[in-house]
DNA sequence: TAGTATAGTTTATATCATAAACTTGTTTAT
DNA sequence: ATAAACAAGTTTATGATATAAACTATACTA
């Protein structure tokens, strides 16, 4: 009856990340982190578990001089988020 | 931008015995197992805290011999569930 | 009356989310 | 030139959570 929900996704802040990233191109950890309002410590192992995952991809690169990680959703990425929202429709209406 | 989501209701397990209970004018603990798929333990813990949160009553009585727990939504839970629904819709839509 | 089933509760454990502390390097002020 | 403050993260520690396993108590069944 109540599918199962995916774990790695069932997360506040790994679920706000998914949802900005599968409206843009692409999001950098700065921007991800003003969005949600999160710590930077609590950010980076979140996008740690999401692209141990295979959720998204992380590049990191320099803006001049200062570092810069720039995050994007995958496919498979976006195939799970899919299938998260699906399942939880299932709870909620 | 993205709402909180209250913490007691974003938990598979209790999440789907609020979705019951929404529906249902009571359930008893053998058919929120059944409908869960949960075990009894889980269950058990998970039940109190929605009735120590106030999301639900739970009243102890028997049928026939055996011993049988009933849970009841309180108007707190509806709106509770409500308000979850509502700040869940930003994540996902 | 011995064994199995029912209806749970309690306890233990492993995982998780989060915050706090730390690192490395940059910019700004003195 | 040096110290203080800021930026962009990472690592570590801790407290909460979900879950399973073990247990209790009673009822039914062979």
């Amino acid at each position: 009856m109540f599918p199962k929900l995916d774990p790695l996704l069932h997360s506040e802040l790994r679920l706000a990340v998914m949802s900005i990233l599968v409206g843009v191109d692409e999001a950098d950890f700065t921007y991800l982190k003003k969005q949600t309002g999160a710590t930077s410590g609590n950010l980076s192992v979140q996008i740690d578990k999401l692209m141990a995952a295979g959720y998204i991809t992380v590049e990191k690169g320099f803006k001049g001089k200062m570092p810069r990680t720039t995050c994007k959703i995958t496919a498979a990425g976006q195939e799970a988020f899919e299938g998260y929202v699906k399942a939880l429709k299932e709870y909620i209406s």
